[in-house]
DNA sequence: CGATTTTTTGAATCATATCAACGTACGTGG
DNA sequence: CCACGTACGTTGATATGATTCAAAAAATCG
Protein backbone atom coordinates (compact mmCIF):
# COMPACT_ATOMS: atom_id res chain seq x y z
CA UNK A 1 0.00 0.00 0.00
CA UNK A 2 2.71 2.55 1.02
CA UNK A 3 4.41 1.71 -2.37
CA UNK A 4 1.20 2.78 -4.52
CA UNK A 5 1.43 6.44 -1.95
CA UNK A 6 4.61 7.18 -3.03
CA UNK A 7 4.30 6.34 -6.61
CA UNK A 8 1.07 8.79 -6.62
CA UNK A 9 3.03 11.30 -4.95
CA UNK A 10 5.86 11.06 -7.87
CA UNK A 11 3.14 12.84 -9.90
CA UNK A 12 0.36 14.69 -7.53
CA UNK A 13 0.65 15.34 -3.83
CA UNK A 14 -1.77 13.85 -1.07
CA UNK A 15 -2.57 15.57 1.88
CA UNK A 16 -2.87 13.02 4.97
CA UNK A 17 -6.56 13.23 4.97
CA UNK A 18 -6.55 12.38 1.06
CA UNK A 19 -4.06 9.32 1.76
CA UNK A 20 -6.57 8.43 4.11
CA UNK A 21 -9.73 8.46 1.91
CA UNK A 22 -7.58 6.98 -0.86
CA UNK A 23 -7.11 3.60 1.07
CA UNK A 24 -11.06 3.53 1.79
CA UNK A 25 -11.22 2.90 -1.80
CA UNK A 26 -8.44 0.44 -2.39
CA UNK A 27 -8.26 -3.17 -1.08
CA UNK A 28 -4.91 -5.00 -0.87
CA UNK A 29 -4.46 -8.22 -1.95
CA UNK A 30 -2.18 -10.99 -2.37
CA UNK A 31 -1.98 -13.19 -5.72
CA UNK A 32 -0.51 -16.82 -6.15
CA UNK A 33 1.61 -17.42 -9.25
CA UNK A 34 -0.94 -18.56 -12.05
CA UNK A 35 -3.73 -17.27 -10.51
CA UNK A 36 -5.49 -15.12 -12.93
CA UNK A 37 -6.71 -11.38 -12.82
CA UNK A 38 -8.97 -11.56 -15.92
CA UNK A 39 -9.69 -14.45 -18.12
CA UNK A 40 -11.11 -13.92 -22.23
CA UNK A 41 -14.39 -13.51 -22.25
CA UNK A 42 -14.70 -11.52 -18.94
CA UNK A 43 -15.86 -8.28 -18.62
CA UNK A 44 -12.71 -6.44 -16.62
CA UNK A 45 -13.94 -5.00 -13.01
CA UNK A 46 -10.85 -3.67 -12.01
CA UNK A 47 -7.09 -1.66 -12.42
CA UNK A 48 -4.19 -3.09 -10.48
CA UNK A 49 -1.23 -1.72 -9.12
CA UNK A 50 1.51 -4.58 -8.69
CA UNK A 51 2.83 -3.42 -5.25
CA UNK A 52 5.43 -6.96 -6.20
CA UNK A 53 5.68 -9.25 -8.21
CA UNK A 54 4.99 -9.90 -11.91
CA UNK A 55 1.93 -10.25 -14.39
CA UNK A 56 1.69 -11.22 -17.73
CA UNK A 57 -1.21 -9.97 -20.27
CA UNK A 58 -1.80 -12.37 -23.00
CA UNK A 59 -4.22 -13.86 -25.83
CA UNK A 60 -4.60 -16.67 -27.93
CA UNK A 61 -3.61 -15.89 -31.53
CA UNK A 62 -5.57 -17.89 -34.17
CA UNK A 63 -3.19 -20.64 -34.00
CA UNK A 64 -4.04 -21.43 -30.37
CA UNK A 65 -0.30 -19.94 -29.38
CA UNK A 66 -0.64 -17.19 -26.32
CA UNK A 67 1.21 -14.08 -27.12
CA UNK A 68 2.05 -11.98 -24.60
CA UNK A 69 1.01 -8.11 -25.11
CA UNK A 70 3.10 -7.24 -21.83
CA UNK A 71 4.56 -7.90 -18.45
CA UNK A 72 3.74 -5.83 -15.22
CA UNK A 73 6.36 -5.64 -12.45
CA UNK A 74 6.30 -3.53 -9.40
CA UNK A 75 4.79 -0.36 -9.43
CA UNK A 76 3.02 -0.39 -12.74
CA UNK A 77 -0.69 -0.20 -13.13
CA UNK A 78 -1.74 -2.82 -15.36
CA UNK A 79 -5.37 -3.93 -16.64
CA UNK A 80 -7.44 -3.97 -19.81
CA UNK A 81 -8.44 -0.57 -20.38
CA UNK A 82 -10.65 -0.89 -22.84
CA UNK A 83 -12.79 -3.86 -21.62
CA UNK A 84 -12.45 -1.93 -18.25
CA UNK A 85 -13.97 1.66 -19.73
CA UNK A 86 -16.37 0.53 -22.22
CA UNK A 87 -17.93 -3.04 -20.03
CA UNK A 88 -16.97 -4.87 -22.80
CA UNK A 89 -15.69 -8.82 -22.66
CA UNK A 90 -11.40 -9.01 -22.91
CA UNK A 91 -10.00 -10.34 -25.17
CA UNK A 92 -7.27 -10.85 -22.91
CA UNK A 93 -6.06 -12.59 -19.72
CA UNK A 94 -4.12 -11.02 -16.96
CA UNK A 95 -2.35 -13.66 -15.11
CA UNK A 96 0.46 -13.58 -12.05
CA UNK A 97 3.79 -15.01 -13.46
CA UNK A 98 4.79 -15.41 -9.41
CA UNK A 99 3.37 -14.94 -6.41
CA UNK A 100 2.68 -10.89 -5.82
CA UNK A 101 0.84 -7.88 -4.07
CA UNK A 102 -1.30 -6.10 -5.32
CA UNK A 103 -3.54 -3.04 -4.77
CA UNK A 104 -6.94 -3.06 -6.56
CA UNK A 105 -9.16 -0.16 -8.03
CA UNK A 106 -12.63 -1.55 -8.45
CA UNK A 107 -13.95 0.01 -11.14
CA UNK A 108 -17.40 0.37 -8.95
CA UNK A 109 -16.06 3.20 -7.25
CA UNK A 110 -13.58 4.41 -9.41
CA UNK A 111 -15.40 7.73 -10.02
CA UNK A 112 -16.06 8.15 -6.82
CA UNK A 113 -12.70 8.30 -6.22
CA UNK A 114 -12.34 10.61 -8.94
CA UNK A 115 -15.46 12.99 -7.41
CA UNK A 116 -13.51 13.07 -3.96
CA UNK A 117 -9.99 13.55 -4.75
CA UNK A 118 -9.88 15.09 -8.15
CA UNK A 119 -6.24 15.47 -8.03
CA UNK A 120 -6.16 11.34 -8.73
CA UNK A 121 -7.65 12.19 -12.31
CA UNK A 122 -4.22 14.24 -13.19
CA UNK A 123 -2.50 11.04 -11.21
CA UNK A 124 -4.01 8.78 -13.98
CA UNK A 125 -3.69 11.03 -16.89
CA UNK A 126 0.01 11.07 -16.30
CA UNK A 127 0.41 7.43 -16.14
CA UNK A 128 -1.75 7.18 -19.31
CA UNK A 129 0.43 8.92 -20.83
CA UNK A 130 3.92 7.31 -19.96
CA UNK A 131 2.20 4.11 -20.63
CA UNK A 132 1.55 5.66 -23.73
CA UNK A 133 5.00 6.69 -24.63
CA UNK A 134 6.30 3.59 -23.38
CA UNK A 135 4.03 1.87 -26.06
CA UNK A 136 5.20 4.02 -28.77
CA UNK A 137 9.15 3.38 -27.75
CA UNK A 138 8.28 -0.05 -27.62
CA UNK A 139 6.92 -0.35 -31.28
CA UNK A 140 9.94 2.00 -32.25
CA UNK A 141 12.13 -1.40 -30.86
CA UNK A 142 9.86 -3.56 -32.98
CA UNK A 143 10.69 -2.09 -35.96
CA UNK A 144 14.09 -0.62 -35.44
CA UNK A 145 15.71 -3.91 -34.26
CA UNK A 146 15.84 -7.63 -35.51
CA UNK A 147 14.99 -10.09 -32.76
CA UNK A 148 18.34 -10.99 -31.51
CA UNK A 149 19.25 -6.87 -30.79
CA UNK A 150 15.32 -6.60 -28.77
CA UNK A 151 16.67 -9.80 -26.51
CA UNK A 152 19.74 -7.74 -26.13
CA UNK A 153 18.10 -4.22 -25.25
CA UNK A 154 15.64 -6.02 -23.19
CA UNK A 155 18.06 -7.81 -20.68
CA UNK A 156 19.76 -4.62 -20.72
CA UNK A 157 17.16 -2.53 -19.68
CA UNK A 158 15.87 -4.92 -17.40
CA UNK A 159 19.15 -6.30 -15.74
CA UNK A 160 17.89 -9.55 -14.14
CA UNK A 161 14.51 -9.85 -14.82
CA UNK A 162 15.07 -12.44 -17.48
CA UNK A 163 15.99 -15.14 -14.40
CA UNK A 164 12.07 -14.12 -13.38
CA UNK A 165 10.46 -16.08 -16.23
CA UNK A 166 10.46 -18.55 -18.56
CA UNK A 167 11.68 -18.24 -21.67
CA UNK A 168 9.25 -19.12 -23.58
CA UNK A 169 7.44 -15.71 -21.94
CA UNK A 170 10.12 -13.46 -22.91
CA UNK A 171 10.27 -14.91 -26.65
CA UNK A 172 6.26 -14.50 -26.96
CA UNK A 173 6.79 -10.81 -25.55
CA UNK A 174 9.65 -10.03 -27.76
CA UNK A 175 8.17 -11.47 -30.55
CA UNK A 176 9.59 -14.72 -31.85
CA UNK A 177 9.47 -18.02 -30.72
CA UNK A 178 11.05 -19.66 -28.02
CA UNK A 179 13.58 -21.91 -30.13
CA UNK A 180 14.54 -18.23 -32.04
CA UNK A 181 15.46 -17.75 -28.44
CA UNK A 182 17.48 -20.87 -27.36
CA UNK A 183 20.13 -19.92 -30.93
CA UNK A 184 20.38 -16.55 -29.70
CA UNK A 185 21.10 -17.55 -26.37
CA UNK A 186 23.94 -20.58 -27.75
CA UNK A 187 25.68 -17.68 -29.64
CA UNK A 188 26.17 -15.67 -27.07
CA UNK A 189 27.77 -18.18 -25.25
CA UNK A 190 30.72 -18.53 -27.64
CA UNK B 1 -12.20 24.62 -33.40
CA UNK B 2 -15.77 23.49 -33.33
CA UNK B 3 -14.10 20.32 -34.37
CA UNK B 4 -12.03 20.03 -30.95
CA UNK B 5 -15.12 21.33 -28.78
CA UNK B 6 -17.46 18.74 -30.24
CA UNK B 7 -14.52 16.24 -29.43
CA UNK B 8 -14.31 17.09 -25.51
CA UNK B 9 -17.86 17.13 -25.49
CA UNK B 10 -17.51 13.80 -25.97
CA UNK B 11 -15.73 12.63 -22.75
CA UNK B 12 -16.89 15.92 -20.83
CA UNK B 13 -19.20 18.79 -20.95
CA UNK B 14 -18.13 21.98 -20.53
CA UNK B 15 -20.26 24.93 -20.55
CA UNK B 16 -20.59 28.07 -22.17
CA UNK B 17 -18.37 29.58 -20.32
CA UNK B 18 -15.82 27.10 -20.29
CA UNK B 19 -15.99 26.84 -23.90
CA UNK B 20 -14.75 30.66 -23.74
CA UNK B 21 -12.12 30.18 -21.63
CA UNK B 22 -10.46 27.47 -23.22
CA UNK B 23 -10.82 28.90 -26.54
CA UNK B 24 -8.89 31.46 -25.00
CA UNK B 25 -5.86 28.99 -24.91
CA UNK B 26 -6.17 27.20 -28.00
CA UNK B 27 -4.49 29.13 -31.08
CA UNK B 28 -6.02 27.57 -34.95
CA UNK B 29 -3.30 27.92 -37.77
CA UNK B 30 -3.33 26.33 -41.13
CA UNK B 31 -0.31 23.86 -41.91
CA UNK B 32 1.20 23.61 -45.71
CA UNK B 33 2.14 19.90 -47.08
CA UNK B 34 5.46 18.94 -45.70
CA UNK B 35 5.67 21.62 -42.98
CA UNK B 36 7.17 20.53 -39.79
CA UNK B 37 5.53 20.92 -36.19
CA UNK B 38 8.73 19.47 -34.87
CA UNK B 39 11.91 18.51 -35.97
CA UNK B 40 14.55 15.65 -34.10
CA UNK B 41 16.64 17.29 -31.64
CA UNK B 42 14.35 20.09 -30.83
CA UNK B 43 12.14 20.12 -27.86
CA UNK B 44 8.06 19.87 -28.33
CA UNK B 45 6.77 22.78 -27.31
CA UNK B 46 2.68 21.88 -27.71
CA UNK B 47 -0.34 19.99 -28.26
CA UNK B 48 -1.71 19.40 -31.50
CA UNK B 49 -5.12 18.61 -32.19
CA UNK B 50 -5.68 18.03 -35.79
CA UNK B 51 -9.00 19.70 -37.22
CA UNK B 52 -8.33 18.65 -41.07
CA UNK B 53 -5.82 17.15 -42.64
CA UNK B 54 -2.98 14.49 -41.88
CA UNK B 55 0.21 14.02 -40.01
CA UNK B 56 3.07 11.83 -39.23
CA UNK B 57 5.38 11.23 -36.57
CA UNK B 58 8.38 8.95 -37.81
CA UNK B 59 12.48 8.84 -37.36
CA UNK B 60 15.34 8.39 -38.47
CA UNK B 61 16.40 4.38 -38.07
CA UNK B 62 20.60 3.56 -37.74
CA UNK B 63 20.42 3.43 -41.78
CA UNK B 64 18.85 6.44 -42.00
CA UNK B 65 15.70 5.09 -43.34
CA UNK B 66 12.33 7.19 -42.62
CA UNK B 67 10.51 5.29 -40.01
CA UNK B 68 6.88 5.93 -39.47
CA UNK B 69 5.48 5.25 -35.79
CA UNK B 70 2.42 6.58 -36.76
CA UNK B 71 -0.09 9.03 -38.64
CA UNK B 72 -2.69 11.41 -36.93
CA UNK B 73 -5.61 12.59 -38.62
CA UNK B 74 -9.05 14.60 -38.03
CA UNK B 75 -10.01 14.43 -34.56
CA UNK B 76 -6.76 13.08 -32.99
CA UNK B 77 -4.25 15.02 -30.53
CA UNK B 78 -0.32 14.38 -31.76
CA UNK B 79 2.88 15.05 -30.38
CA UNK B 80 5.62 13.68 -29.02
CA UNK B 81 4.41 13.45 -25.91
CA UNK B 82 7.79 12.31 -23.52
CA UNK B 83 10.15 15.55 -25.22
CA UNK B 84 6.77 17.75 -24.31
CA UNK B 85 6.61 16.03 -20.53
CA UNK B 86 10.28 16.37 -19.80
CA UNK B 87 11.09 19.08 -22.07
CA UNK B 88 14.42 16.96 -23.47
CA UNK B 89 14.97 17.49 -27.16
CA UNK B 90 12.96 14.61 -29.25
CA UNK B 91 13.46 11.69 -31.27
CA UNK B 92 10.85 12.38 -33.73
CA UNK B 93 10.10 14.10 -36.89
CA UNK B 94 5.93 15.52 -36.83
CA UNK B 95 5.52 16.28 -40.31
CA UNK B 96 2.25 17.38 -42.25
CA UNK B 97 1.40 14.86 -45.06
CA UNK B 98 -1.31 17.09 -46.59
CA UNK B 99 -2.73 20.57 -46.05
CA UNK B 100 -3.32 20.95 -42.49
CA UNK B 101 -5.94 22.66 -40.06
CA UNK B 102 -4.72 22.26 -36.23
CA UNK B 103 -5.79 23.76 -33.02
CA UNK B 104 -2.53 23.96 -30.68
CA UNK B 105 -2.12 24.07 -27.17
CA UNK B 106 1.19 25.41 -26.12
CA UNK B 107 2.82 23.35 -23.07
CA UNK B 108 3.63 26.52 -21.55
CA UNK B 109 -0.24 27.23 -20.94
CA UNK B 110 -1.75 23.96 -19.90
CA UNK B 111 -1.34 24.14 -16.77
CA UNK B 112 -3.40 27.14 -16.24
CA UNK B 113 -5.56 25.46 -17.89
CA UNK B 114 -6.02 22.49 -16.11
CA UNK B 115 -6.04 24.97 -13.36
CA UNK B 116 -9.22 27.27 -14.66
CA UNK B 117 -10.82 23.55 -16.12
CA UNK B 118 -9.85 20.79 -14.18
CA UNK B 119 -12.25 18.54 -16.14
CA UNK B 120 -9.63 19.23 -18.97
CA UNK B 121 -7.33 16.80 -16.89
CA UNK B 122 -10.00 13.97 -16.66
CA UNK B 123 -10.81 14.61 -20.52
CA UNK B 124 -6.56 13.79 -21.77
CA UNK B 125 -7.01 11.23 -19.16
CA UNK B 126 -9.61 9.81 -21.38
CA UNK B 127 -7.49 10.84 -24.63
CA UNK B 128 -4.60 9.08 -23.44
CA UNK B 129 -6.60 6.17 -22.17
CA UNK B 130 -7.39 5.79 -25.18
CA UNK B 131 -4.16 6.64 -26.99
CA UNK B 132 -2.27 3.64 -25.24
CA UNK B 133 -5.33 1.05 -25.66
CA UNK B 134 -5.19 2.09 -29.37
CA UNK B 135 -0.79 1.20 -29.12
CA UNK B 136 -1.75 -2.23 -27.21
CA UNK B 137 -3.86 -3.08 -30.04
CA UNK B 138 -0.81 -2.06 -32.67
CA UNK B 139 1.30 -4.23 -31.38
CA UNK B 140 -1.13 -7.08 -31.07
CA UNK B 141 -1.74 -6.93 -34.46
CA UNK B 142 2.05 -6.46 -35.95
CA UNK B 143 3.03 -9.68 -33.34
CA UNK B 144 -0.25 -11.74 -34.80
CA UNK B 145 -0.78 -10.99 -38.30
CA UNK B 146 2.05 -11.05 -41.52
CA UNK B 147 2.80 -8.40 -43.38
CA UNK B 148 0.26 -9.01 -46.01
CA UNK B 149 -2.53 -9.92 -43.70
CA UNK B 150 -2.02 -6.18 -41.99
CA UNK B 151 -1.97 -4.04 -45.14
CA UNK B 152 -5.53 -6.03 -45.76
CA UNK B 153 -6.72 -4.94 -42.05
CA UNK B 154 -5.36 -1.33 -42.87
CA UNK B 155 -7.15 -1.22 -45.78
CA UNK B 156 -10.18 -2.48 -44.21
CA UNK B 157 -9.97 -0.67 -41.16
CA UNK B 158 -9.80 2.99 -42.99
CA UNK B 159 -10.95 2.38 -46.01
CA UNK B 160 -10.08 5.40 -48.45
CA UNK B 161 -7.10 6.24 -46.21
CA UNK B 162 -4.82 4.45 -48.69
CA UNK B 163 -5.41 6.62 -51.46
CA UNK B 164 -4.41 9.93 -49.14
CA UNK B 165 -0.92 8.95 -48.76
CA UNK B 166 2.13 7.52 -50.93
CA UNK B 167 2.94 4.41 -50.38
CA UNK B 168 6.05 3.94 -49.27
CA UNK B 169 4.77 6.28 -46.41
CA UNK B 170 2.06 3.42 -45.44
CA UNK B 171 4.93 0.51 -45.70
CA UNK B 172 7.16 2.62 -43.58
CA UNK B 173 3.81 2.26 -40.88
CA UNK B 174 3.15 -1.25 -41.41
CA UNK B 175 6.73 -2.23 -40.79
CA UNK B 176 8.07 -3.43 -44.05
CA UNK B 177 9.41 -1.99 -47.35
CA UNK B 178 7.74 -0.11 -50.01
CA UNK B 179 9.10 -3.09 -53.04
CA UNK B 180 6.91 -5.52 -50.53
CA UNK B 181 3.77 -3.79 -50.61
CA UNK B 182 4.03 -3.23 -53.90
CA UNK B 183 4.17 -6.88 -54.82
CA UNK B 184 1.36 -7.40 -52.09
CA UNK B 185 -0.47 -5.26 -54.25
CA UNK B 186 0.49 -6.54 -57.59
CA UNK B 187 -0.56 -9.87 -55.92
CA UNK B 188 -3.87 -8.67 -54.97
CA UNK B 189 -5.41 -7.78 -58.53
CA UNK B 190 -5.33 -11.24 -60.04
C1' DC C 1 11.55 -40.27 -7.96
C1' DG C 2 8.72 -40.12 -12.00
C1' DA C 3 5.95 -36.91 -14.71
C1' DT C 4 5.41 -32.89 -16.84
C1' DT C 5 7.18 -28.66 -18.53
C1' DT C 6 10.77 -26.14 -20.57
C1' DT C 7 14.89 -25.71 -23.35
C1' DT C 8 18.05 -27.23 -26.95
C1' DT C 9 19.53 -28.70 -31.55
C1' DG C 10 19.40 -29.42 -36.55
C1' DA C 11 17.30 -29.52 -41.17
C1' DA C 12 13.99 -27.86 -44.24
C1' DT C 13 11.17 -24.03 -45.42
C1' DC C 14 9.00 -19.47 -45.66
C1' DA C 15 8.25 -14.52 -45.43
C1' DT C 16 10.35 -10.53 -46.27
C1' DA C 17 14.63 -7.74 -47.34
C1' DT C 18 17.99 -6.16 -50.51
C1' DC C 19 19.71 -4.54 -54.73
C1' DA C 20 19.49 -3.06 -59.28
C1' DA C 21 17.12 -1.73 -63.28
C1' DC C 22 13.35 0.04 -65.43
C1' DG C 23 8.79 2.50 -65.89
C1' DT C 24 5.62 6.07 -64.48
C1' DA C 25 3.78 10.31 -62.55
C1' DC C 26 4.06 14.73 -61.02
C1' DG C 27 5.23 19.57 -59.91
C1' DT C 28 8.14 23.43 -61.13
C1' DG C 29 10.32 26.77 -64.02
C1' DG C 30 10.54 28.43 -68.48
C1' DC D 1 1.10 24.56 -70.95
C1' DC D 2 4.93 21.84 -72.09
C1' DA D 3 9.39 19.63 -70.93
C1' DC D 4 12.32 18.20 -67.91
C1' DG D 5 14.04 16.38 -63.61
C1' DT D 6 13.18 14.17 -59.53
C1' DA D 7 10.38 11.37 -56.73
C1' DC D 8 7.70 7.28 -56.62
C1' DG D 9 6.31 2.58 -57.96
C1' DT D 10 7.24 -2.00 -60.13
C1' DT D 11 9.64 -6.24 -61.16
C1' DG D 12 12.89 -10.09 -60.79
C1' DA D 13 16.99 -12.44 -58.82
C1' DT D 14 19.21 -13.44 -54.83
C1' DA D 15 20.03 -13.24 -49.80
C1' DT D 16 18.69 -13.61 -44.93
C1' DG D 17 16.36 -13.81 -40.52
C1' DA D 18 13.18 -16.32 -38.41
C1' DT D 19 9.75 -20.26 -38.33
C1' DT D 20 8.42 -24.98 -38.29
C1' DC D 21 8.76 -29.60 -36.97
C1' DA D 22 10.65 -33.38 -34.64
C1' DA D 23 13.28 -35.39 -31.27
C1' DA D 24 16.32 -35.39 -27.47
C1' DA D 25 18.13 -33.19 -23.24
C1' DA D 26 17.51 -30.60 -19.13
C1' DA D 27 14.99 -28.50 -15.47
C1' DT D 28 11.18 -28.28 -12.30
C1' DC D 29 7.39 -29.90 -9.50
C1' DG D 30 4.37 -32.69 -6.74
Amino acid sequence: MQALLNHIQKFVSLSEEEQEILQSYIVCQEVNKKDYLLRQGQVCMANYFILKGCFRLYYMNDNGIEQILHFGIDNWWISDYDSLEKETPSEFFLQAVEHARIAVLKKSVQEELFTKIPKMERYFRLVFQKAYTASQQRIKYIYTFSGEERYHHFNKSFPGFVQRIPQYMLASYLGFTPEFLSKVRAKKEK
